[in-house]
DNA sequence: TCTGGGGTCCTAGGACCC
DNA sequence: TCTGGGGTCCTAGGACCC
């Protein structure tokens, strides 16, 4: 059907196995070999240990139900921190057997290692062993290996045996391996997708690769057509070297249990949030030229609005009024709301923008020196002088506004 | 599965222009 | 009433990922 060599491209993909819960076994004995469950803060099943999973705990699961299933299931605290302490670590271990490693995600990631055997002296297969070998006595969590001719074979590999395993397709296996992938399986092809295919009579991932390109560009758009020929051994993505330095937006979206029609509380919330997109936007030197913001109720129904900003800003006060409006038109009284949330879009680099958009430079440069005191300060914005809890219990009912700072105290 | 939070990229279709 | 082509920019929304 189609013929390649065995490795014209080597590509690892690594993956942790029930990374968070996995790194809180690392880090306390006591919950070695036993059923553990991250997420405890919120409820919610994060991640699920390997013994917890044979109870059929699933993710999003509230903890009445699991306790139901597995009544000595150990809830935990998630711990970000930990977690990417434990990322970091993993990174540097595999940095030791490739100059080229892309960070996919806080527990997977991609090696080059084309044309290394000579320099480390043995086969992929072998350097697989010692990379997971490595990883796990030295961080007493396991992860997962595929080695194949581009990442999408090398992460179906990685899938197709855990935890823990290590699973190596060359070019010359490449149809054999993929008569036993689900089509669902294939990364990349959702439910959408995969139910398309079904009807088309493709099942498994072998299926798809039989098809000619032509079928394969009549029938789908272009992304599909480019993980057919990564599936057929043809390499089109290439390894993301690069830190994450950039983004094309950042959101800020919280569920808030029970749910509520309270103006205020709802504002407050919507306020916070675009704080603190702000801050990260800040972070990133970014000026922000739209905002989206968005209440959902509780039949799962989005009331949502944009605002595009003629200056773009790093400030969310100095915009105040618009955003006000924007949340008037979206909130509907007596309607049950369960989340608010917003993105902030369109992003500019601060230093490629335009002086001159900015109308008050004045004012700007007095708002630059103290917006760092009020960051550092946790200066209430909205809804942080209060406990979340009380909040929600409505002890407290917040001031829904973002206070706007008397710019004359400030000396410059 | 009665459904959390943070992202990315692609496509279709409308508006507008020549 | 019928009758053209093509380009660009923007937005909404879909689909997918961890």
């Amino acid at each position: 059907m189609f013929q390649i060599r065995s490795w014209p491209e080597t590509i690892l993909h690594v993956d942790g196995d029930a990374f968070f819960a996995s790194v809180a076994q690392a880090v306390d004995p006591r919950l070695k070999g036993k059923p553990v469950v991250t997420g405890q803060e919120r409820g919610i099943a994060t991640a699920i240990s390997y013994e917890a999973k044979k109870y059929g705990i699933k993710r999003g699961m509230r903890f009445v139900e699991m306790k139901k299933m597995c009544p000595n299931c150990i809830f935990v605290r998630s711990d970000y921190e930990l977690y990417s302490l434990y990322s970091h670590r993993l990174f540097e271990i595999l940095r030791q057997f490739s100059p080229s490693v892309e960070e996919y995600s806080i527990d997977e990631g991609f090696l080059d290692l084309k044309g290394l055997r000579s320099p480390h002296h043995m086969g992929y297969e072998e350097m697989g062993r010692k990379i997971k070998n490595m990883i796990e006595s030295n961080l007493g969590i396991t992860i997962s290996l595929g080695i194949s001719v581009t990442k999408s074979l090398a992460k179906i590999a990685s899938d197709f045996h855990k935890p823990s395993g290590l699973t190596v397709i060359d070019g010359k296996n490449i149809e054999t391996f993929l008569k036993k992938i689900p089509i669902q399986k294939v990364w990349g092809i959702g439910e959408q997708t995969s139910a398309y295919l079904r009807k088309l009579s493709i099942h498994t991932a072998f299926d798809f690769v039989s098809q000619s390109e032509e079928f394969v560009q009549s029938h789908l758009s272009k992304p599909f057509f480019e993980i057919y020929q990564e599936l057929r051994g043809k390499k089109i993505y290439e390894l993301n070297l690069e830190k994450k330095t950039t983004y094309q937006s950042i959101s800020k979206t919280q569920t808030f249990h029970p749910p509520t029609m309270d103006k205020d509380i709802l504002w407050a919330r919507l306020l916070a949030h675009i704080e603190d997109a702000f801050i990260k936007a800040r972070t990133y030197n970014y000026r922000v030229e739209k905002v989206h913001m968005f209440l959902k109720t509780q039949s799962f129904l989005y009331h949502a609005t944009e605002i595009k900003l003629k200056n773009q800003t790093q400030y969310p006060f100095l915009i105040r009024n618009e955003l006000e409006k924007a949340f008037n038109k979206i909130y509907h009284p007596h309607v049950l709301y369960r989340t608010t949330g917003c993105t902030i879009t369109n992003l500019k680099e601060d230093a490629n923008t335009q002086q001159g958009l900015f109308q008050n430079l004045h004012l700007e440069h007095k708002v630059k020196k103290i917006y760092p005191f009020i960051e550092t300060k946790k200066i209430d914005f909205g809804t942080s002088l209060f406990d979340k809890e009380e909040i929600q219990e409505k002890k407290v009912k917040p001031k829904p506004s973002i206070p706007f700072l008397d710019l004359s105290l400030i000396s410059t």
